[in-house]
DNA sequence: CGGACTTTTGAAGTAATTCAAGGGGAGTGG
DNA sequence: CCACTCCCCTTGAATTACTTCAAAAGTCCG
C-alpha cells in the first residue's frame, strides 16, 4: 500500500500514529536519520535541544545527573518512542542525556521542523500532548513509589515496569531483553546497588527471579507482583 | 481593549498565551465556570476525566492516594494554571483528586469540547504540549531529588519551589500564600511529619524560617538555598 | 591469562521512621 | 466571654531499613 517505506514506520510511533496521510507525509520528508551504537551518546543534558528523535529500532536510556555525580534513571526506550521532548515542548535545553543501550536506528527532526509539522498538522500536536501525558501520568506513579514504598517494593514495580516494556518470553521465565547492571536498577529504584544485589539474591533463593550479569529474568512474575503489591 | 472581559483572562492563562484571538474567542465561548470553596474537591482520582479546569482566582492541590490511604502531594496550583490535563492528554480517568486550599473560581471545559479547540487551533494544542512538558520537567526534578538527597535537602527544596510560586513578602520575610501544614510539606517531600517538625524547628532556631499553625515564613531565603544545594 | 568491570556478602553505622505522650491555638457553642 | 473540643504541632525514646565501608569472588573480553 505505502509507496515509501517510511510512512508504514511512522505510522506505528507514538508521535504520528493516527495521523492523516499528509502529516505523515509532511514528517517523512523532514526526517532526517541517525544511528548510535550501543554505549554511544544521543545527546547530553543540557545540551540545546535541537532535535526530536524517535526510535526505529534498538533501544535508548534516559538519565538525569546531579551537580555532585549521582545519576537518576528517567526511563528507557524502546521502538516508536520519542526521546528529546524538550524540542516538542519549546524547552531550550534538554534536562536529561539520552544514550543506546543497544545499537539503535533513529528519525529526527530540527525542533523548528517539528514546530512546523505540529502547527500545520494539529493531529500531530495532539498526540504529542498525550504521550507527554502519558509520561508524566507514569511519573506521578514513580514520584509516588519512592515517596511512600519500600526498597524492596520500589524494585519489584520497577522491574515489573521493565518487562512489560521489554519482557521476552524464554524457557525459564520472561527476560529483560536489554543488558541491565545492579547499578541501573539502582538508579531507577532510588537504591544503592548494594541494596539491589542482596534483594535480587534473596529472590533468586525463592525462585523468583534468575539473574546474572546485566541480565535479569523474572521467573514468578505473580510472586512480583504481590511483593510489589504488598505493604510488607 | 477587550470587549469581553473573559478574553483578557483567558489570554494570561498558560494554555491560551499567544493564542490569535480566534482560539480565544472559541475558549471562552465553550467556557463553564465553576466555585469551589476551601476544602471542596474539584474531582477524584479515579473519576473519569470529563472536565479540564483552569484556576481563575485562587489555590488549588493535586493529589495522589495510594491503595493503602497514604497521600502524595503532587503540585499546587495558581491562577492561570491547569488543573485535569488528563481531559487533555486523553486519558480515561483522572490519575490523582484536586482540592481547593482557598476559595476558588475556575473555568472548565469537556473533554469533548477542548479536543475540539485543540484540533482547530494548533496554537493551543502547542501550548498544552509546553505546559506538559513544564510539568513533566519539575516532576523529573523531583524524581531525582527523590532518589538522590536528604530529607532536609529536600523539605529545603519544597519550601524553595512553594516561595517561588505562592511567595509573599512581609515584615518577616517571605511567607508561603496558603495554608500548609506540616503534614503537608511532608506529603510534598516524601517524609513524615515527625521530620518536617524537627527539621523547622532546628531551622526556626538558626533563624531561617519562622513558621506556625499551617503557616510558614522564609526569613532567609540565601541560607536555606544553601541547605538545599549542599550534600552535608 | 591478565585486567577491567560486575556482583556478592559481611559488618558497622546512621538517618529517618515509628511509637508514645503531651501541649497549644483556633474556632464553637453555651 | 469562657470552656470545650478538635486539630495541629512538638519532642523524647526506641527501632529499623538502608547505606556506607570493606574485601573478595565471578565473569567476560581481548
Amino acid at each position: 500500500m505505502d509507496l515509501h517505506p517510511d510512512l508504514a514506520i511512522l505510522e506505528r510511533t507514538e508521535l504520528f500514529r493516527d495521523t492523516p496521510a499528509p502529516a505523515l507525509r509532511a514528517a517523512a520528508g523532514a526526517a532526517s536519520r541517525r544511528r548510535v551504537a550501543a554505549g554511544e551518546t544521543v545527546f547530553r543534558q543540557g545540551d540545546a535541544s535541537a532535535m526530536l528523535y524517535v526510535v526505529v529500532v534498538g533501544r535508548l536510556c534516559a538519565s538525569q545527573t546531579t551537580p555532585d555525580g549521582q545519576q537518576v534513571i528517567i526511563r528507557y526506550l524502546g521502538p516508536g518512542e520519542v526521546a528529546g521532548y524538550a524540542a516538542l515542548a519549546g524547552a531550550a535545553c534538554y534536562p536529561g542525556s539520552v544514550t543506546a543501550v543497544d545499537d539503535t536506528h533513529l528519525f529526527c527532526w530540527s525542533r523548528v521542523a517539528i514546530t512546523q509539522i505540529m502547527r500545520e498538522h494539529s493531529a500531530v500536536a495532539i498526540n504529542a500532548v498525550a504521550l507527554i501525558g502519558a509520561r508524566y501520568h507514569e511519573l506521578q506513579l514513580r514520584l509516588r513509589e519512592l515517596a511512600t514504598e519500600r526498597v524492596e517494593q520500589r524494585l519489584a514495580h520497577t522491574i515489573l515496569r521493565l518487562v512489560a516494556q521489554a519482557g521476552r518470553r524464554t524457557a525459564n521465565g520472561i527476560e529483560i531483553a536489554f543488558p541491565l547492571s545492579r547499578q541501573d536498577l539502582s538508579e531507577m529504584a532510588g537504591t544503592t546497588l548494594h541494596t539491589v544485589s542482596r534483594t535480587l539474591s534473596a529472590w533468586e533463593e525463592q525462585g523468583v527471579v534468575r539473574s546474572g550479569r546485566r541480565r535479569v529474568i523474572v521467573a514468578a512474575p505473580d510472586t512480583l507482583a504481590a511483593i510489589a503489591g504488598a505493604p510488607g
